[in-house]
DNA sequence: CTTATGACTTTCA
DNA sequence: CTGAAAGCCATAA
């Protein structure tokens, strides 16, 4: 099994009402420093794999939304965040999580 | 094989 | 506390 389809497994275990974090599932992954491949990976994730898989749970280890496409894009995503009920902080032009009570915790 | 890139993380000044 | 730099992993060219 590739990487790439071993993170998009995992992040489709990802709780609905959950977050986690790219440290996180780099390391159930099975590489714990390979945060940026999994933001790679989860850039890269063709269209139909959107679909089931919920890449908006995923944010960085601040609980931050770190997608290049925040201006277009990850609003429509952030919206999906809040319509799970996570409580979504936007603060100077990011968005940020309470991983504290979003974190997902395998 | 070498170089470059990225939705990251940690460390140091 | 803030900001900059290096480190690390996987993939593409």
């Amino acid at each position: 099994m590739n990487f790439f389809d071993l993170v998009s497994d995992y992040v489709k275990r990802v709780p609905l009402g959950r977050v986690s974090t790219y440290g996180q599932i780099a390391a159930l992954a099975g590489s714990p420093r390979s945060a940026r491949a999994v933001g790679w990976a989860l850039h890269r994730l063709p269209t139909e794999k959107l679909r089931y898989v919920p890449w908006h749970r995923v944010v960085n280890r601040e609980g931050r939304v770190s997608t290049t496409c925040l201006e277009h894009t990850g609003f429509d995503q952030v919206r999906l965040l809040k319509k799970e009920g996570i409580r979504v902080k936007y603060i100077d032009g990011n968005y940020f999580v309470d991983l504290r009570k979003y974190l997902w915790e395998p």
